[in-house]
DNA sequence: TATATACTCGATACACCGTATCGTACCGAT
DNA sequence: ATCGGTACGATACGGTGTATCGAGTATATA
C-alpha cells in the first residue's frame, strides 16, 4: 500500500524525498502475546501449515525478521502457542468427593480446547509442554483429584490423571483425523466421494476383509460426543475398579 | 560422482565429447516399495522432518523429478510410509477365550511399531490411513475379538477395540514426547540441563504450583513400560465392567 | 553544539523445500 | 529413413526458516 520506491532503481533517491521518516514508521508496539494470538488467528483459520513465520509477521504489518526480537525460532512460537491453549481451558475442580466429576471436567476441558484448535494435536506429539499455562494447568489437575476418597498414594491420583489425559490425547488424534477426512469431504466433495469412499467400497469388496466389511455394515455409527463418553465411562471404571473399596 | 561437465560454460561442448551416451545410465529399476523403503530409513534415522523429497531421490541416485512418476505428492509417499508400519505390526490373535491376551496383544503390537519408528505418531495425527496394511490390521483386531465370550454386540467390540487403539495412541503420543525431550538431554546436554531442568526447577519452587511440585517429589517414577502396562490393564479392566456377567 | 560510539532493526541473501513446466531424447510405427 | 508420441528429468518458481550485516537512530563525549 505504502508507494515505497524501489531502492537502487534508476536515478540515486534524494534524500528529502525518502518516503517516509523512518525513525519509527508506526511504533507498532508488537509483543509476543500479540504475536501467539496472530500465529492462533491464523492456524484457527487455514490450518497450522498456515502459520509461517512472514505470514505471521504480514499479519502485524512487520517484516519477518522483526519476530526474532521475540522469539529465538519457529518451534518457540509453536511452543507458545500450545500454552496459550492450555491458558484456555477452564482447571478442572472437583465438587465434595465426585472424583470422576473431576477426571470427566478435565477430559471435557482439554478434548473442547482440541477441538477448538485442532492444530493442537499435531504440536503435542512433539516435546512435553512445560509453558506456565500447561502447568497450571497440570497443578489444577492434581489438585483437582488430591485428597478424594480412595485417592490416598500419590501414585493413584497420578495414574487416575496419566490415564485419562492419555485417552483424551488418543481420542483427539483419531476425531480430528476422522474430521479432517470428513472435511475433506464436504469442501472437496470429489476428492472423497469419488477417491475415498469407493477405494474403500472397492478394498471391502475384495473380500480380504470379511470382519471389517461386516462391521462397516452391521455397527451402530454412534456421533463422536457419546463415543467419547463410552470409552471415557470405560477408563473411568477403570480407575474405580483400581481403588479400595469404598 | 559422474563429473558431468557443468553445460553453458566455457566453450561449446562437442558433441561427440558427451560426458556419457545418456541413452540409460542406469536402469536402475526403482519402485514405490523402494522408495518407501529408503524413505522410512531416512525417518527412522534423522526424524521425520529429515524426509524431503529430494533427499529419498538422492539416496537412490535418482533426481527429485523421478519419484513423481511413482508418487503424486508428498503426501501420498507418507501415507505409504505409515501403511507399510501397519504391514510390520503382527495381527493381533485370540488364544481361546482370553479376549484380555487378544487386546493385549493388539497394544502391544502397535505399540512396539509405534516406539520403532518414532515419526508414525506424526502421521497418524493427519488423516485416517486406509492403506491395505491398515485395513488389514484393523480386521484381524476386530477378527480376533469376534465371538468372544461376553462380546455377543458389534458395539461392544468397537468400543474394546476402539478404547484399546485410542488409548495405546495417546500414550504413544506421550511417551515419544517424553523421549524426544530426554533424547535432547543425551545427545545436546547442554539444552536440556542447562534449559529445561532449571527452568522447571525454578518454575516449580515460585510456588505457583505446590501440588504439582509435591508429586514431582513424592511420586515413584515407573519406567515408562510399566505404566504403560498399568494404564492398559485399567482401560481392560473398564472394558470388562461392561461386558455381561460371565 | 558538534562529533564519536554503541546499538538496534530490518532488508537482503542463502540454502532448502515441493512441484509445474517443457525441451529433449528415446522408442515404435510407418 | 522418417516421423509421432511419450516419458524423463533439468530447470525454474514461489515458498520456507533464519544468518548476516549495512544503515540509521540514539546516546555519550569533547
Amino acid at each position: 500500500m505504502a508507494a515505497r520506491r524501489e531502492a537502487g532503481e534508476g536515478e540515486p533517491m534524494l534524500v528529502w524525498e525518502r518516503p517516509e521518516p523512518p525513525s519509527r514508521p508506526a511504533p507498532s508496539p508488537l509483543s509476543r502475546d500479540r504475536i501467539v494470538r496472530a500465529a492462533i488467528e491464523l492456524a484457527d483459520a487455514d490450518g497450522l501449515e498456515a502459520v509461517s513465520l512472514r505470514k505471521v509477521a504480514a499479519a502485524l504489518d512487520a517484516g519477518p525478521m522483526r519476530l526474532y526480537g521475540y522469539l529465538s525460532t519457529k518451534e518457540e512460537l509453536l511452543d507458545l502457542m500450545a500454552d496459550a491453549v492450555y491458558g484456555e481451558i477452564p482447571p478442572p475442580v472437583r465438587a465434595g468427593d465426585d472424583w470422576r466429576g473431576a477426571l470427566r471436567s478435565l477430559a471435557h476441558g482439554v478434548r473442547a480446547a482440541g477441538l477448538r484448535h485442532e492444530w493442537l494435536i499435531n504440536l503435542l506429539s512433539g516435546r512435553p509442554n512445560l509453558g506456565p499455562h500447561a502447568l497450571a494447568h497440570g497443578e489444577a489437575s492434581l489438585a483437582a483429584l488430591d485428597g478424594a476418597p480412595g485417592f490416598d498414594h500419590i501414585d493413584t491420583i497420578m495414574l487416575a490423571v496419566g490415564t485419562v489425559n492419555v485417552y483424551v490425547l488418543g481420542a483427539l488424534q483419531r476425531q480430528i483425523a476422522d474430521l479432517r477426512a470428513a472435511r475433506a469431504t464436504g469442501m472437496d466433495e470429489r476428492e472423497w466421494q469419488h477417491a475415498a469412499y469407493p477405494y474403500l467400497a472397492r478394498m471391502l469388496a475384495t473380500g480380504r476383509y470379511p470382519t471389517l466389511a461386516r462391521f462397516v455394515r452391521d455397527a451402530s455409527h454412534t456421533d463422536a460426543d457419546t463415543t467419547f463418553e463410552t470409552g471415557l465411562d470405560c477408563v473411568l471404571d477403570g480407575i474405580a475398579a483400581r481403588l479400595p473399596r469404598a
